[in-house]
DNA sequence: TTGCATTTACGAAAAGTTTCGTATATCATT
DNA sequence: AATGATATACGAAACTTTTCGTAAATGCAA
């Protein structure tokens, strides 16, 4: 199966993973913006762990030029999955129906969001033979 | 509203919480064996840890007899919450349906918890005038 | 009561994460 | 070529979390 060495990534290596799956290649100096958008963070700090993030295999880059521009180098889906997956073991000892109630719970979804999980559902009903 | 000092659970500290809430009240000795059941863990470590979680106000414990008890100070359904949302944040953009589409995707649910999640879907809808 | 097993307390090492100072390199402008 | 702005590299400090060794207290059993 999928097996997969990279390691899981810290809070601050999930933020920046966040700014390169959502913006694509970036340069340190964009990351560090947004960092900034949501709190303080100096620039070295922010190119401290963007080269953490390539040394584990988080994050591939480009260096032909003098500035370095970084990617994602692990999938939005799998990295959710993957941390989703986790916390539904860590915390709701592994019942996704707990999850999605305590998901749901709190109006956090919207009617649209409603029916796309009704959508959902049958599909994975009728998948399921 | 609802404000809360007491700090986020480590994932140690969540692991040992799952055994408070699942069996109530527990000696460290309990604790540590059954911490045992998934991995190798020193009794003193699990002792420090709880020890720790005291402090924060995670647990509480009765120490009348020698050897004290502990019990979870933190409830289960708002600690869930809290990670969920948390997690919510900083992987899914706060969006619920895409948690929610990750965590039922992959067979995760039986047919009767998909009816559960059907069941209190409707619920919301009903709830939203 | 003496000795053994079990417990808590304490402190600190070990490991992991985050932060940043400083040195050095590179490029553009004068 | 010299200057200034901006980039990377590197190492280490600061902080957090996890682990465990050791000492001291307590209870039990011989």
């Amino acid at each position: 199966m999928t097996e997969d060495k990279r390691s899981k990534p810290t809070e601050s290596e999930l933020e920046i993973l966040q700014i390169l799956w959502e913006h694509g290649p970036s340069s340190v100096r964009f990351v560090n913006e947004q960092l900034n958008r949501k709190r303080e963070v100096g620039y070295t700090t922010t190119l401290k762990l963007m080269q953490i993030m390539f040394e584990k295999g988080l994050a591939r880059r480009n260096t032909d030029h003098r500035s370095h521009i970084y990617e994602a180098n692990v999938e939005e889906g799998e990295t959710q999955k993957r941390l989703l997956d986790e916390l539904m073991d860590a915390a709701f000892r592994g019942s996704a129906l707990k999850l999605v109630v305590q998901a749901l719970g709190n109006g956090n979804a919207s009617r649209e969001e409603l029916d796309e999980i009704k959508a959902l559902i049958r599909k994975l009903e009728s998948d399921e033979s």
